[in-house]
This record gives C-alpha cells, sequence and structure tokens, in this order.
RNA sequence: GCACCAUUAGCUCAGUGGAAAGAGCGUUCGGCCCCGAACCGAAAGGUCAACAGUUCGAUUCUGUUAUGGUGUACCA
C-alpha cells in the first residue's frame, strides 16, 4: 500500500475519462501544506498539448472526481474512496490541491503493526555491493571511514527492500603495495623461512612482528620506493613473484593479511559494519589467465609501449578515455586486471543482477573503462548491470583533505576513541546512579558512533564535505546523539504507561504531522535506495524525532485524563519508537534505552 | 590544455520545472510545579556565483564566464 500511488491512480483515472492522457494524473507531496497534502501539475503539463487554458483542465478534473465516476472500477472499497477526499480543488494557475480526511490516515496507520508494514514494494534481485576495500596493512584511517558506513547503509536498505545483497569488502591486497611490504620484510628480516630457497610452508611458521610493526611497514615502503629507484625494482619484483605465486611469499603473505584483517574486524565491528565476504583482489587470481585469454581470443586487446591493453573508447566521448591496461611492460597485474578479473569470478560465482561499487569519486575513470572493457570482452551476461557509486571526500576546513593537526592522517581507532570519550563525559554528568561502568562505557560507544556516522551520512554521499571535529563531538540538534536521546524518552515514558496502547487517533497538529511523515517512509527508502543517498533518511528520521519532540513538549502522555487519547498516544509514540529505530537500523546506527 | 563535479543564510549543509526558499549550528529573546531541558517555542538573517537562452513559469534544464576541487595508461 502506497498513498500516492492509490490517490494516483484515482486522478489519473479521471484524466484519463476526461480524455486526457492518463500519467498526467501524478500527485505528488505538496510543498505548501497549508494550502493541501498532495497536488497535481498534471493540467499545467497538459494545457500545451491540449490546446486548453490548464485551469480549466483542472476544473474538469476535479468535477469528474466530485460525479464519482471514477470510483465505478472500484467497487467493493468504492466507499471508503469516494469520501475521502477533505478537499480537491483547482486553483490558479492550475493546480489540482488535494487533502485527505484524518480518518483515512488514521486508519491507514492503525494497521501498521510494526516497520515492515511500512515497505509494500518488494524486490529480489541480486546485488554485489563492493564497499569497505581497505588496504592490507595499513590501518584503517579517516579516508576509509564513508565507503564502510555509507556501504553498510545502502546495504541493508537493499535489503530491507527484499534485495538479495551480498556485501563484500574487496580488500586491496594484491597490488603493489604488497611487493613493497614484502621488501621491507626481506630487509628487515633477511633469515625469514620464507625468503629461503626450497622452502617449504610448515604450521609452525609465523611471523616476526605483530600489527603495530606491520602497519608502520607499509608508509615506511612506499617512501622508501619514492627516494629509491632500486627499491621500487624490487618492489615491482615481489609484486610479480607474489603474483606468480612464489611459495614463500606467498605463504608470508598469506600471514599479514590474516593479521591485518584480524586488526580490521575490531574497528569494523565498532562502526557496526559487517560484511558478508572478505574477498581481496587476490581472490580472483585463478581468473587472471582466463579473463587476459577471453580478452585476446575476443580480438579486442594489443601491445602499446610493452603494456597489454583495450581500447575503450568511443566517438561520443568528450574526453580522451585512454586504453585500460591488462597488463603491465612488466607483466605484472594491476587494479584493472583485478578489477575485471573479480568480474569474471562474481559472475561465476553468483550470478547477480547488479555489481555496485562504492568508492571514491576519484576513481570514476577507472571504473568507466573496467565496464567498457568487460562489455567488449563479453564478460559478463547482459543483464548484469554494473554501476559505479562514488562519494567524496572529508576535507578540513581549508578545503583539502582532512589531516590532524601534525598534518597526518586520523586513524579510525583515534577518531572513535575521541567521540567515545566526549560521550563518555556527556552521560557521567547525567545518567542514573544505578548504571553501571560497563553499562556507561556501552552506552558512551554507541552514542559517539551515532554521532560520528549521522554526522557523516546526513551529507549527501556525493559531495564532499568539511570535517569539523567540533561540530562531530557536539551532540546537540540535528545529530545522531538527538535521535537517540528520543528513543530513550519514548522508552522511559514506555517504561511508566506499559505498551498497552489503543486505536490511534489524531488529536493534534502535531499528531497528524507524525503520522502523516511516518506513512512517507517508504518513499524516502526507495528514494535513498535509488540515488543510493542514504541522507534523505537521515533527514527523514530527524524529522520524525523532531516532531515527537515538539508533541512530547505540547501534550501529556502519561497524565492524560482521557483514556482514548492516552492509549492512542502511548500506541502513537510506541509506533514512533519502532520507526525511527528501525530507520536507525538502516543506517546501521545503534539505537540505546537510555542515555 | 581537455573532461567531470561544486558554488543556496555568518558557518556547515539539505532541497525543488511551479504557488512565501529549508534545516542544524551561531546570534537575540522566551520556556523546567509537571511524562528525561542532549529539549521546546519565537525572532533576525538569502537578488539560490554572474550573464544569456529554453519555458506559461527557472534557484532547479541548456550555454558562456568566474571561483574552488578532482581526474587525465603501467599507484589503488
Amino acid at each position: 500500500m502506497n498513498i500516492i500511488n492509490e490517490i494516483s491512480e484515482i486522478i489519473s483515472e479521471a484524466f484519463e475519462k476526461c480524455g486526457y492522457d492518463k500519467n498526467l494524473g501524478k500527485i505528488a507531496l505538496s510543498n505548501r501544506p497549508d494550502l493541501c497534502q498532495f497536488t497535481c501539475n498534471g493540467a499545467m503539463a497538459g494545457a500545451k498539448l491540449y490546446k486548453k487554458p490548464p485551469l480549466a483542465i483542472a476544473n474538469e478534473i476535479v468535477e469528474k472526481i466530485h460525479s464519482n465516476e471514477v470510483f465505478d472500477c472500484y467497487k467493493e472499497e468504492s466507499a471508503l474512496r469516494k469520501d475521502i477526499f477533505s478537499k480537491i480543488e483547482a486553483v490558479p494557475p492550475g493546480f489540482i490541491n488535494i487533502s485527505l480526511k484524518n480518518e483515512f490516515f488514521e486508519n491507514y496507520i492503525n494497521k501498521i503493526k510494526s516497520f515492515d508494514d511500512l515497505i509494500s514494494q518488494k524486490f529480489s534481485d541480486k546485488i554485489i555491493l563492493d564497499y569497505g576495500g581497505p588496504n592490507v596493512a595499513k590501518p584503517l584511517h579517516i579516508g576509509h571511514l564513508r565507503s564502510a558506513i555509507i556501504g553498510e547503509s545502502i546495504k541493508r536498505i537493499s535489503k530491507a527492500l527484499g534485495y538479495n545483497t551480498i556485501g563484500d569488502i574487496h580488500l586491496g591486497d594484491w597490488g603493489l603495495p604488497m611487493g613493497l611490504i614484502i621488501t621491507e620484510i626481506k630487509e628487515r628480516y633477511p633469515n625469514l623461512v620464507y625468503f629461503q630457497d626450497n622452502y617449504t610452508p610448515s604450521e609452525s611458521d609465523s611471523l616476526p612482528f605483530g600489527i603495530d610493526e606491520l602497519n608502520e611497514i607499509y608508509p615506511t615502503a612506499s617512501s622508501k620506493s619514492k627516494l629509491s629507484d632500486e627499491y621500487k625494482l624490487n618492489a615491482q619484483e615481489a609484486t610479480k613473484k607474489l603474483q606468480n605465486k612464489d611459495i614463500g611469499y606467498y605463504e608470508l603473505w598469506k600471514k599479514f593479511v590474516a593479521l591485518s584483517i584480524e586488526d580490521s574486524k575490531k574497528i569494523y565491528a565498532d562502526l557496526n559494519v559487517d560484511f558478508d565476504l572478505w574477498y581481496g583482489e587476490s581472490t580472483c587470481r585463478d581468473y587472471i589467465q582466463k579473463l587476459v585469454n577471453t580478452l585476446i581470443e575476443k580480438g579486442i586487446t594489443y601491445e602499446s609501449e610493452g603494456a597489454l591493453v583495450v581500447d575503450v573508447k568511443t566517438e561520443e566521448d568528450k574526453l580522451e578515455i585512454p586504453p585500460i591496461i591488462i597488463r603491465k611492460s612488466d607483466g605484472a597485474q594491476l587494479y584493472s586486471t583485478t578489477d575485471l578479473a573479480t568480474i569474471m569470478q562474481r559472475i561465476e560465482m553468483f550470478d547477480p543482477n547488479q555489481i555496485i561499487y562504492l568508492t571514491d569519486n576519484r576513481q570514476s575513470l577507472h571504473f568507466t573503462q573496467v565496464f567498457r572493457c568487460a562489455r567488449k570482452g563479453e564478460i559478463l551476461p547482459n543483464k548484469t548491470k554494473l554501476e559505479h557509486i562514488g562519494f567524496g571526500t572529508m576535507n578540513g576546513k581549508d578545503g583539502k583533505p582532512y589531516k590532524t593537526r601534525d598534518g597526518g592522517v586520523m586513524q579510525l581507532s583515534e577518531l572513535i576513541k575521541t567521540i567515545t570519550e566526549k560521550a563518555y563525559e556527556e552521560i557521567s554528568d547525567r545518567i542514573s546512579n544505578e548504571t553501571t561502568e560497563k553499562e556507561k562505557r556501552e552506552i558512551a560507544q554507541k552514542v559517539g558512533i551515532a554521532a560520528l556516522k549521522f554526522g557523516d551520512l546526513y551529507n549527501h554521499r556525493s559531495r564532499d564535505y568539511i570535517f569539523d571535529m567540533d561540530r562531530f563531538i557536539s551532540f546537540e540538534g540535528k545529530t545522531g546523539p538527538y535521535l537517540l536521546y528520543n528513543t530513550a524518552r519514548i522508552n522511559s515514558i514506555i517504561k511508566k504507561t506499559g505498551s498497552d496502547g489503543g486505536r490511534i487517533r489524531i488529536f493534534s497538529d502535531t499528531e497528524f504531522d507524525i503520522i502523516f511523515k511516518i506513512l512517507f517512509t517508504e518513499d524516502i527508502i526507495l528514494r535513498s535506495f535509488n540515488e543510493k543517498a542514504p541522507n534523505y533518511l537521515c533527514e527523514h528520521v530527524y524529522e520524525i524525532a523532531s516532531l515527537f519532540s515538539k508533541f512530547y513538549s505540547e501534550s501529556n502522555i502519561i497524565n492524560e485524563e482521557s483514556e482514548e487519547i492516552r492509549k492512542s498516544r502511548i500506541s502513537l509514540i510506541n509506533l514512533v519508537k519502532e520507526v525511527i529505530i528501525s530507520i536507525l537500523d538502516l543506517l546501521a546506527i545503534e539505537h540505546v534505552d537510555k542515555m
């Protein structure tokens, strides 16, 4: 059930019965709630088409509705449909303004027993969502935040709509950085078993260092390679050896990848982000040869400056799109190779209808190349859509990518710690004495993470935004903690009244606004999914919470004398709580019962 | 150079081919006898970067310009 669609059907039918295009009858939420709830612009769009004044058309439609003719086809429900309108009128220059009776909304809202009842449309496509994408041996930093939390939210939104979505972290674990790490390890520990001739794997093989050293190895190696050509060559050589599965390198690589994953998992768990697949670029390694062979067989590859490439430009391109490199001149693979091979692998393993990549906007050219090459090489069926969803960067106040005071990149662990401590301070001041220290810590974690995630998600994903630490740790106004605070307040009331409510009815404008808002949740979810933009849901859930807060301050619930009103309100706040918590869950933000 | 993206209130950001342009923060003012004040209410604050075009109607679509950002074959 979807109110907009239902009413659009009625109006469309009126258009048709008057001899106009049915599609003109689509209605939308009014942007003038003082005038009406819904509005239809069809008469104005049709004015030119039918060479009639728009207001005349609008009047015809309204009269047709009043004549009840359009309801003929709804015999069984016509009684309901005929009298749902509290107002339907044509106004200059040709709007059709529509409002419905409160009983209509009351009937609707009382049918909603759980959040799922708000979602009428269900889809079943299989989607692979590629997000997260951290690199092995690089601690998660602020640059990894957006992919993780936007991706997690899109995954949950899609699942709520019925999609069979598989989230894949797609670790960076196969490119040149691996060669750099191995080179640096070899410099530090030249006598490790992995580097010996005739190395054979053994259960007792281990690493001589822990995660802290591993995390420091890559940046060291990276800067060394920029200073020394020899070092760089060694790293390229090591990369190639690894990709060709030199047994010692391969075993060493497996060990440090495992160590790194273990470390990342903790941070992702803190962020309430989880992946169905912990695959990496390396997972497709068995498909690489097949990929290269396929592309060669198709006759679309050629050699250029020693590299094997495929042309992907088209005549319509405004920009010269360079060929995509499948094999580097030194014989090694690079990210375009693994991305293509990964498509092959995903098709074979999962046969998805769609693969969605969530990465930084800056990779859009790369994905254009990959997608075109994939189509040209026919490595995937036509039905499988490929989509790159780009997101913007978090910049500092100077508009440049965010750096800490000392010029470094802020690690996610540090960011989480800072914001959690701030939340702990706030909570300690307010929360009841009965709360144990352990509970306080747990609540602080949830409140802090909510602030962090909501603070990021409410920006439109495609845009760069200014990261301001002071704003993130401020828990007032349109923030994650505000939302949690309101659920905690509702929870506190329900604890006193019990959750035993009655039929929901509309006793005040604010109650109407809350119900109206809740009933359009599905449209927001659909929009968030279609645009892969969770910020619409952020706005929506904030509006609901804010309306509740207003309602709370102007109406009494516990001490309301009329039992009918009290019970209605108890039901209403229960529903509000369910909706807020459920939307927070779609944003992958955990709620708290008290704070 | 070429291409892409952005430019909306003091700050940070939403939003829309239509009827008065939205929020949070900040500022000013008001509100705890009373269900949790991390709250609520009110006010001030905008020629929606500039110019032109399409349209009955443009902040929204198109073009040009300005400013900022990003990308432009062997990093990912």
